[in-house]
RNA sequence: GGGUCGGUGCCCGAGUGGUUAAUGGGGGCGGACUGUAAAUCCGCUGGCUAUGCCUACGUUGGUUCAAAUCCAACCCGGCCCA
């Protein structure tokens, strides 16, 4: 027990960037690691926020890091409460943006919230979903319009009296935007006392985030104090390096692997990314034990790829992607077993080169189809199409090849 | 509300009556190279089944043979003043 007290578990620790408060004459993990104990002798699993904005509708890996911290907890035995947060997404995030955010519809948000939902797995068994959705009482799925729907001005006004301009203006985006003459409306100030408000409706015990979260979970817990309550930890993660190896991993930026990507393109994208985010992406994507790892650079990058897109789509999966991403590699076309399927549907034949890849969704465009067509960037089972207007006389000819756009982007011809 | 400056393609940013999808950079995509990546070099970077035709420089109108470039009104933003 003594031990305990002094050290979290391997899974708590494991990629934490940040943990707050750190008060109290003892340090940050050994009050947390008190709270664990005090709850496990009262048998009361703490309840553990999570705040997702409806706003996009595409899960990332980088948002996968909090989700499998809060699985983690779930499996620990403690509550997820996750918030969608469809009341405030009518105001937005303005958390590293520098400009304000687009209002959403409710029929927006709502159709947000349940695309993400089903991206965490929502329905499936929980060795399949990124949440356990299966254990009753560990996850409970609230909407902050629950409580803040009927918040009267009255309420507002209190607070907001409770902050102030310059604190507002202490938090680095909105400082941001204000020295650089960018705007900042009003509501945008509303946000984090919105959004930390929420710990006080759940009672949250801690409050996950990204360490670009950090106002905002600190927020909670000066609202929690101010009704009232026990003021929540927080917990920070990192933030997930992209795809380009230097910016965070973000949707608007192009540089993610999705949970909807297949484990094909999940696996080649993960095998590819700059050798100095393997380490991290292991530690953070990962459960795999850090004091054993290959020594190999590319065999861990391997290790990573797989280990990665085999949690989200299983271990056979993930490995017919790894197969497959090597014969790609090594440039032996057509062999592969996992090539999406392409329909060649209403087309009509003859058809041009160009056409052809456009309408299989190769291209954004026909005019872009000629362009990579000029450039060398097409290649029918391997072999480059130079002539845009070259014409396929009839679907006899193309079915069951391999389309190919550059080295990423492979479609084999149905019918 | 007043004054003033500004709103250009994914982003930044030139351009200020007349070949032109609109200099340049970033990003992106493709090619070569490589152990994937990075670095480097090269090409492309509005749309259309297309040797031509459309749509584009905040919005809407106007002046002109001709406008991103001139005028008017409107919308949006920065700064200063109230």
């Amino acid at each position: 027990m003594g031990d305990d007290v002094l050290k979290l578990p391997e899974w708590l620790q494991r990629g934490m960037a940040d943990l707050f408060p750190s008060s109290n004459g003892s340090n940050s993990e050994q009050s947390l690691q008190a709270r664990l104990t005090e709850a496990s002798r009262n048998k009361e699993p703490l309840r553990i926020k999570l705040g997702i904005d409806p706003t996009g509708s595409d899960i990332h890996l980088g948002h996968s890091i909090l989700f499998r911290k809060l699985r983690a907890f779930q499996d620990a035995g403690h509550i997820a409460v996750l918030i969608i947060g469809d009341f405030t997404a009518q105001i937005g995030d303005p958390t590293g943006k520098h400009k304000t955010r687009k209002q959403l519809s409710p029929d927006e948000v709502e159709k947000n919230a349940k695309d993400y939902l089903e991206q965490l797995g929502y329905g499936k068994s929980k060795e399949h979903a990124l949440l356990d959705f299966q254990t009753e009482a560990r996850l409970e799925i609230r909407r902050n319009s629950e409580w803040l729907r009927n918040f009267d001005i009255t309420k507002i006004i209190g607070l907001m009296s409770h902050s102030t301009v310059g604190q507002m203006l202490a938090k680095e985006d909105f400082a941001n935007r204000y020295s650089s003459g960018l705007p900042i409306a009003l509501h945008e100030f509303l946000y984090p006392l919105l959004q930390g408000y929420d710990s006080v409706a759940v009672n949250a015990d801690l409050e996950l985030g990204g360490t670009d979260q950090k106002f905002n979970v600190a927020m909670g817990r000066d609202m929690q104090r101010i009704y009232g309550k026990r003021p929540q930890f927080g917990l920070l993660l990192p933030i997930l390096i992209g795809l380009d190896g230097s910016q965070k991993m973000s949707k608007s930026l192009g540089n993610i692997v999705s949970l909807k990507d297949d484990p094909l393109s999940m696996y080649s994208k993960l095998e590819k990314i700059p050798d100095h985010l393997v380490d991290s992406y292991i530690e953070l994507l990962t459960d795999i034990e850090l004091q054993s790892l290959p020594s190999d650079l590319r065999e861990k990058q391997k290790l990573m790829a797989l280990s990665v897109t085999s949690r989200l789509h299983g271990l056979n999966a993930a490995k017919d992607a790894q197969k497959n991403a090597s014969i790609l590699v090594s440039g032996k076309k057509g062999l592969l077993s996992d090539v999406p399927e392409v329909s060649l549907g209403e087309i009509t034949f003859p058809v041009k080169a160009f056409y052809l890849v456009s309408a299989l969704g190769l291209c954004a465009s026909s005019s872009e189809a000629r362009r990579q067509i000029k450039g060398g960037g097409v290649r029918l089972d391997g072999e480059k199409i130079l002539d845009p207007s070259l014409e396929f006389a009839s679907k006899e000819i193309l079915i069951g090849k391999v389309l190919q756009l550059g080295k990423k982007t492979f479609r084999r011809i149905s019918t």
